[in-house]
RNA sequence: CGGGGCGUAGCGCAGCCCGGUAGCGCGCCUGCUUUGGGAGCAGGAUGUCGGAGGUUCAAAUCCUCUCGCCCCGACCA
């Protein structure tokens, strides 16, 4: 392809809007622009590499058995009210009203499409195992949509649903994707681990996440070092302590603090380490006011706790809840005396003795204070996130952390929405069954700019080979009759031996040229100069390292195949 | 939704505090020269100063409202 009649619009500043690797030099190569807040538009470049990551993504889908079709984005809300998710999405689900006033909603994601389609058309067991997948166009309205491709609210997705006679099948149905995915991200050039993950809003009984790792993913992960164990943050298991605290409990004292709020005031003034100190945090969920109790060095896990109540919401309460519920300022609330309120705890403070928590009261502390001699816990539970240092769930090492971007995610789904939509078939012995379901999503502009964030370097993007949008990036640095007539006969030799050769015959000096290559960061550089012809050469040039070979321009078409492997 | 910031030429920004009718760099167009890492000279085009209202003789600049965008937070008491 031509440059001089592409549309490249590459910018030779920062985008002032653009943060993170991926998002600026995707609008600096002129691969993506902006239409709104979350909104994209692919210009030619971005679109091939999109192109590149679909072949891949259908080519595993296809080889594991799975067979694609294509749903519409618009869906009745009626199917949306059956499974409870009208009402239970939330904001991120954008509704609209068709022109006779019926409920619409942009599919974020598409369970409810593809079980009204199965439950219409699959009625034997025979017809089963099935397993659907589209490659389309989702939307969500995200809270808060950045970094570009990265959280948009239009975006690419991969979205595959399985259907099964029972756990069983759903089991190896699972596995196939899980190994599809694998395959997949490895063949994208991307270093990622499978990671055990939260349903969320899609629901299920188990799934693993597909983390790419990059500083600057917005997920957190826990792994086990030198182990096998590694999970999402908001679902690692934490272990309680394995021991309780033999100190003798000593007797209930309440103290003046004044003016220590945070966890790091109160310590220091009473001079005692957090992890004696027991924090009273309060929510409010959809139900009731809850207070968490958790170790004064610890963080509360949110998910942990919402699945504890049974419920879908929960945020912090407000600081007037906090004050007509503990009768004190923000800062010094305590189980003792917490009237009206359950209390739930996480399983560490079971351990402790001679603790410190707040009084209720303003300015004023309890010290050595003993859960069952002085407050009353509901329930313990794990309910902190995990640390760096704590054990691995499973033994087998010390717990580490990493940042991950979340470009896959597989789930098993069991009967949740084949219930919920009488999503039935007949058995062998004509008994109905429900079907059992896995669904499975890549994001596919998301690992455009995960792979971005992965490879790249101060002048450019790095692409791997598989996705990347061009093979060769063909530099004649002059318009000399010479130089053309071999940018010419080098294009269509490698052209025809199947490599992609972006060919940049604009008028424009070498310095641009260099440097819109090194941008573009096509895998390879075929520069070909007045001085290099003129002793018969030109050069292939590595844009990862730099590494550049002079050879005849009829040696080209041999390195480039062992290069690219074609 | 809360906090902060920003909307001025295609892009990046200055001008705003202290009101007087808009500027710089890059890009774009023309010509000449130049031609291996973002060329030089000369000439040129491009702005409802995000929008609406208000104050004023006069508003990019002050006031009010509004829309859009970016960042942080929406998690620790």
């Amino acid at each position: 392809m031509r440059t001089s009649h592409t549309l490249i619009p590459t910018l030779r500043e920062d985008p002032g809007e653009a943060e993170i690797a991926s998002h600026r030099l995707l609008l600096r190569a002129g691969m993506i622009r902006k239409v709104a807040a979350g909104i994209y538009t692919y210009l030619p470049l971005g679109l091939r590499v999109l192109r590149k990551i679909e072949a891949i993504v259908r080519e595993e889908m296809n080889r594991s058995g799975a067979q694609e079709v294509l749903m519409p984005i618009a869906a009745p809300a009626e199917l949306w009210r059956e499974t409870g998710r009208w009402d239970f999405y939330g904001k991120e689900l954008l509704r609209f009203k068709d022109r006779h006033e019926r409920d619409f909603c942009l599919g974020p994601t598409h369970e409810e499409l593809i079980t009204d389609l199965i439950r219409r058309d699959v009625r034997s067991y025979r017809q089963l195992p099935l397993n659907c997948y589209q490659i389309q166009t989702k939307f969500r309205d995200e809270i808060r949509p950045r970094f570009g491709l990265m959280r948009g609210r239009e975006f690419i997705m991969k979205d595959a649903y399985s259907f099964d006679r029972d756990e069983a099948g759903a089991k190896i149905s699972y596995q196939k994707m899980y190994d599809a995915y694998s395959r997949i991200f490895t063949r994208c050039g991307l270093t990622f681990r499978a990671v055990e993950a939260d349903t969320g809003l899609i629901g299920g009984t188990s799934s693993h996440e597909f983390m790419v790792l990059a500083d600057t993913g917005e997920e957190t992960i826990v792994y086990a070092e030198g182990g096998t164990y590694a999970a999402n943050v908001e679902r690692a298991e934490t272990l309680p302590p394995a021991e309780t605290s033999s100190d003798a409990p000593r007797p209930l004292r309440k103290v003046p603090t004044p003016g220590t709020r945070s966890v790091e005031e109160v310590t220091a003034f009473l001079k005692v380490s957090p992890a004696q100190l027991v924090k009273t945090i309060l929510y409010q969920s959809s139900k009731d006011l809850v207070a968490v109790l958790v170790r004064g060095d610890h963080e509360v896990n949110e998910v942990k706790v919402k699945k504890l109540l049974g419920v879908a919401a929960l945020e912090l309460a407000d600081p007037a809840r906090v004050t007509a519920a503990t009768g004190a300022p923000v800062g010094f609330a305590g189980p003792i005396g917490l009237r009206q309120v359950r209390i739930i705890a996480d399983h560490a403070v079971k351990t402790l003795r001679n603790v410190v928590v707040g009084s209720n009261e303003a300015n004023a502390h309890y010290v050595d204070a003993n859960c069952d001699r002085d407050f009353a816990v509901e329930q313990f539970a794990d309910l902190r996130n995990a640390q760096a240092g704590d054990p691995s769930p499973k033994g087998d090492g010390p717990l580490r952390l990493a940042r991950g971007i979340e470009v896959g995610h597989v789930f098993m789904l069991g009967t949740k929405y084949s219930k919920a939509m009488n999503a039935m078939f007949l058995d062998p012995e004509g008994k109905e069954c429900l079907a059992v379901m896995g669904c499975y999503g890549i994001g596919v502009s998301r690992v455009a700019a995960a792979a971005i964030e992965q490879h790249h370097d101060a002048k450019g993007m790095l692409w791997p080979i598989p996705i990347a949008p061009f093979h060769v990036h063909l530099l004649p640095l002059s318009q000399s009759a010479a130089v053309s007539a071999t940018a010419q006969t080098l294009y269509e030799t490698l052209s025809q031996a199947g490599a992609e050769v972006l060919w940049d015959d604009r008028d424009e000096r070498a310095g641009v040229k260099f440097n819109d290559a090194d941008l573009i960061g096509a895998p390879y550089q075929l520069v070909i100069g007045e001085k290099g012809l003129a002793q018969g050469t030109v050069e292939l040039k590595e844009r990862k390292t730099g590494t550049v070979k002079k050879m005849a321009p009829g040696d080209v078409l041999a390195q480039a195949r062992e290069w690219l492997g074609l």
